[in-house]
DNA sequence: TAATATAGGACTAATCAGGTCGGAGTTGAG
DNA sequence: CTCAACTCCGACCTGATTAGTCCTATATTA
């Protein structure tokens, strides 16, 4: 029904988290899960996603944690939310060769391929540093953002 | 993973056909069905929910089948994703009581419902008429179209 | 009346997201 | 140097949502 899942909110809150509260910039995965009551291994979960990623770079041992490798303006939702759920695809179609029944004689494909990419465009105006009001930059440049 | 239901893409499918390819603008279930080769049951109850919300509508008996009840032109694929897979909603706490946990501490979700908007426009912008390449209006007004 | 079409509910099967478990690696105090 | 505590990491399991099926009732027309 059109909806993102739950890790990619649990890793936006957790991002925006090291970018706006976290101490130093850094924080565990306990640490966050606790802040916002989500599953610690779950979070975890997709903190090493994003660490695999290059989002985050993961600090090991006693006092150690998570921390941005970027600043949160440069950091769009539209690649927040394909590195947790893999590529946006809003038909069966979209990527790989999992393709459905009636690829074939299906005539709405191409019409649907061009929203996709217009919601791919709306999520990469849409920047972390834009979530955090009162820290970063907050341009006031949203009108005639669209493409 | 943002992705539409299937249920939506076959009743666009539907809609297109009644719209741009059938005989008088009439159509039945089974015909359409397999015309994409679709599961019969499944797309009439498509119809049906469509039917309902009055955007078809059904003339029983032989020689029977589904008609549009408004130009093609006045109908947005944001109404059409509404009708069949309910309110769009990117996350959990999007419509009604389905409130999450994290309902009280979230920090995100303020910008994620700006988001889900800007979505929205995206959806209301495409009309059906402009998935049918020969047939109907394709006006050429994209550029700044935005909201 | 026989054939064809929609209307609508209940039921089953498959898929996927959400959540859980145990283990491996690192750190730093003693 | 040793060891215990803390962290990340990968695989596994389970419940919810979706896709699809089946059956019965009702209406229209040849
Ligand atoms: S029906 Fe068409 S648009 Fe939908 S998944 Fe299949 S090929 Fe893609
Ligand atoms: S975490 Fe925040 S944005 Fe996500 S569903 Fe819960 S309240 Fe909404």
């Amino acid at each position: 029904m059109l909806r993102l899942s739950k890790k990619t909110d649990y890793g936006l809150l957790a991002l925006r988290y090291l970018a706006a509260e976290a101490p130093a910039g850094v924080a565990s995965a306990r640490a966050i899960a606790e802040r916002y009551d989500i599953p610690v291994e779950l979070l975890a979960k997709v903190l090493q996603q994003l660490a695999r990623l290059g989002y985050v770079a993961a600090q090991k041992g006693a006092h150690g944690g998570y921390h941005l490798t970027r600043p949160a303006s440069a950091i769009s939702l539209a690649e927040i939310v394909q590195a947790i759920d893999g590529p946006l695809a809003i038909t069966a179609c979209g990527r790989d060769e999992e393709q459905c029944e009636q690829f074939g004689t299906c005539t709405v494909r191409d019409p649907l391929v061009r929203v996709t990419e217009r919601i791919l465009s709306v999520l990469q105006t849409m920047t972390l540093a834009e979530m955090v009001p009162g820290e970063g930059a907050m341009p006031m440049v949203w009108r005639g953002a669209a493409r």
